[in-house]
DNA sequence: CGGCCAGTTGATACTAGTCAACGGACGTGG
DNA sequence: CCACGTCCGTTGACTAGTATCAACTGGCCG
């Protein structure tokens, strides 16, 4: 297993919610994260020019990073922690559009205002980028822009899908849906996204699929458009009809993948 | 006005639900839609070999042409006629993710199988080009790939923002944004997207502004996550609270722009 | 004319939201 | 050390907003 941490080199003194430092010419190289995210569309020779574009940024958990309506200046990367996206009402009401991990890209938009905000679930690493320099990489290597297609089809894809959650399904149906998500998705968030479905992750003789939820039932809530009471009895019914296994600390175990499978309802 | 079905060549006699006959090659060039779509990114020179590759084909009302789950063999452009796009359940729920009028680009995915069904609402006619065959013109035109990015990008903040109004808002602010978003398309879809806002909002002396909804109270109910009787009641509701009027055929006629913002609630 | 479909309206049912109480984990400070 | 407050999560009682079921109308077309 590689670094875990593959973004650790300034001193971290900041003060402001961005700021930070712009990398040495050699960072992307031995970037970690690089091979999992758009970065890869750049070739090693070239990679040097996206690096001193690149400015190093840490944001502490809960700080709000994006904020919904502000001038669109940057695009970001995500190089460690996890980030929840959202829009929200002027009474507060909120909904997740989706969770962000290591190697997602962030800003995506035509608009010169971002759309959503961007919250750090935890303590999160980021590579900054000025759009407009973006958009000059982007001139010079088509290949960044197919990859970034290629990112946005994915999300339109997922987007669609919640679409059909949000509008169609039922609360269980809902949180069905959104455990069988993750399954498969490393306890280690960035890695080991190989979903083998050999032995998986740690079934051992088989006791179900660990799911790890690095989120609050706020959170939950939030992104399947329920109530964390709703999600919270959700969870309690499954786990009486031992479909899971809640475990302390965030994690639950599947132990009924088919009938979770059932009750999601696979798309027609 | 310029011609109001710019595509109109060959004759009509077809049997499945997708067949048709390559375009000639200076079809593009005379195209009214072209200069509303993806087609814009290619040059006239160049035009000439998107046109060899389009097949022309005509889609009768209430045909699918696009089977979700199918192998995703085509990319489609929308040259007259709505679309209505959507993902399914098993037992027949379905959420309408989009309405793809003249000018849409459909198809895009980076999986081998359509995420999505599509469903001609009137008369269709399309531009059908072979994944393969888009590949390559994307490989030899960036600035193609450029604009379905854009594009994509764009379907990608309205699919947050219905996520939104999916997970998070009353069937009154739902049916509320529905009518607010359509304030402004022209009645003739396709054209004069222009969305003038010179003589306001058409209020003044002013009878409000029309809102054409060329589809059924069930589409609409699929798209906003209700049921059909719940959007007739909400209309109705509007209707007695005189912020709507809603004519023959199709047609409502925005009386009270002002409450009915109020009542959408504009995101934070 | 009769059938069908889209739409409206009413009566009732039910899912999920709201309000409220409580328990455990954690951190702080006496 | 324990008392205290806070945050997160769970559970219960009740409510409200939509869904469901059903009846009816008007338009369209064979």
């Amino acid at each position: 297993m590689p670094d875990p941490t593959p973004c650790q080199r300034e001193a971290p003194p900041r003060r402001a919610v961005l700021s930070g430092l712009h990398r040495q010419p050699g960072y992307c190289l031995t970037c970690g994260v690089r091979a999992h995210s758009v970065c890869s569309a750049i070739d090693d020779q070239d990679i040097a020019r996206l690096a001193e574009m690149a400015v190093e940024t840490t944001v502490l958990p809960g700080r709000t990073f994006i904020e919904e309506g502000a001038p669109a200046t940057d695009f970001f990367n995500v190089t460690a922690g996890n980030v929840k996206l959202f829009k929200a009402l002027p009474d507060g009401r909120r909904q997740i559009t989706g969770f962000a991990g290591t190697g997602h890209f962030l800003g995506l938009a035509v608009s010169d205002r971002y759309a959503f905000g961007a919250e750090a679930m935890d303590t999160v690493r980021l590579c900054r980028f000025s759009r407009v320099r973006m958009r000059q990489m982007m001139d010079d290597f088509p290949r960044l822009e197919r990859r970034l297609l290629a990112e946005a089809s994915n999300e339109l894809v997922a987007a669609q899908s919640q679409m059909l959650l949000l509008g169609r399904k039922t609360a269980r149906e809902r949180v069905a849906s959104f455990l069988l998500d993750r399954v498969g998705d490393a306890p280690c968030p960035g890695q080991d996204r190989s979903r083998g479905q050999g032995q998986g992750q740690s079934q051992g003789l088989n006791q179900g699929q660990d799911v790890p939820l690095p989120m609050t039932r706020a959170d939950i809530a939030d992104y399947l458009g329920l109530t964390i009471e709703t999600v919270s009895r959700t969870l309690s019914w499954m786990r009486t009809e031992r479909m899971i296994a809640i475990g302390k600390g965030h994690a639950v175990r599947v132990t009924a993948m088919d009938r979770l499978e059932i009750l999601a309802g696979g798309e027609a």
